[in-house]
DNA sequence: GTAAAAATTAAACAATTGATTAAAATAATT
DNA sequence: AATTATTTTAATCAATTGTTTAATTTTTAC
């Protein structure tokens, strides 16, 4: 192995495992396990193994860490999705595309959409957040797209009902889970099925019409 | 009026406007808006408009007071649920009297499901909450009921699908407020029309056959 | 090798939090 | 009317929480 490889690949290792990034990715797992209110400092310095006064020291607060860390998840659960509706191929296959990969990223993050649903409701400061996601549901050409794919509903219909099957398996997972339904098969087997189904409810919204809508 | 529908209406009226009440109100209030670690017993006495003390004097402790909101939450949320699916009626009447009681019972507490689900997936000591819901979810009749709708699914994926399009809309109300899709109409309006859309989305889910789903 | 900079630690701070106390006010009982 | 029980209050407690400080250790730069 050639050395400029080698360096490179121990500054990865040396950020991966830098105090910065352990107290990252303990403020990462709490935040989104427990919230905001639930999380104390010294739960995610005992979590990250580092003195408590290095939270401060590196993120000069619970707040900042929390802001840089919420801003990460949105990017996480709305950023490729943006990106994927403004891609050029048919509906099927955008569909298609977005479904694995939601499905995909929810696997590895299964708290990710519960942590952005619940810590968005009641925001006494981090509003900046909101209004991230709204620019990104007001974009004009997923308007056009989704009154294009049927101009009989309103657009929020197919957006809520669509990101709703693929999402709302997760949000109940910690009700669901232990229960006769879920226990005979894996959930990670279950949500191969569903990944089945999301196109099935999608067409079934798709093709409303007029007098079924109103 | 008769002296005893009097007394009787007075009795009511003092219950309800007792500190026991008002603080059960409050609690009420705040718990289903910024959950239970959000909640601090102090602004819980001052919502209710009463000294901080008589909170611990009516309900021993914070979490006391929490597990009786929450169980009172979690029936309101399965209780009708489970006394409607063991009527004795076909599937399409019981389906459409559930969406209609549901989405009655949601536009008045729009924030009970994020509530429910958001307090149920950390829980340290309200355990037997989740306890509850899984009773629910094994009851052999609904079982049986969902397996004949369609035996080529997993139950769960009718209930899951079911109660998420429901549901869905009143957990993400806060991100999609105030957003084109949502300003059009009036939120209120858009949930006559997703009445309108669960029964398609059910008839999808119930048509689907061996192949579509494996 | 040494001085400066950066990172880490233990200890403590001030504010907040859930809870309690003891006294005062109100209501109920006789 | 007097006594007792209940409700309410203000003050305080002890523990927790986010944050800071000042000293120490480690790393970097020359």
């Amino acid at each position: 192995m050639n050395k400029v490889i080698e360096e490179q690949e121990k500054a990865i290792t040396e950020k991966d495992s830098s105090t910065e990034e352990k107290i990252l990715e303990a403020g990462r797992k709490l935040f989104t396990e427990r919230g905001y209110a639930g999380t104390r400092t010294r739960d995610i310095a005992e979590e990250a193994g580092i003195n408590l006064a290095l939270l401060n020291y590196y993120f000069r607060s619970k707040e900042n860490l929390f802001k840089i860390i919420m801003l990460e998840k949105v990017e996480l659960f709305f950023g490729e999705l943006i990106r994927m509706l403004k891609e050029d191929t048919t509906i099927d296959k955008k569909a298609e595309k977005i479904i694995n990969l939601y499905f995909d990223m929810l696997s590895s993050n299964p708290d990710l959409p519960l942590f952005i649903f619940s810590e968005t409701r009641y925001n006494e400061n981090h509003s900046a957040v909101r209004d991230k996601m709204q620019t990104i549901v007001n974009d004009k050409d997923l308007q056009s797209l989704l009154k294009q794919m049927n101009p009989n509903v309103n657009p929020y219909h197919i957006i809520i009902n669509f990101i709703g099957c693929i999402v709302f398996p997760y949000i109940s997972k910690a009700i669901f889970d232990n229960t006769t339904v879920v226990k005979e098969s894996s959930f990670d087997k279950l949500m191969e099925t569903q990944k089945k189904i999301v196109p099935h409810i999608l067409n079934a919204i798709l093709s409303i019409n007029e007098e079924n809508a109103k």
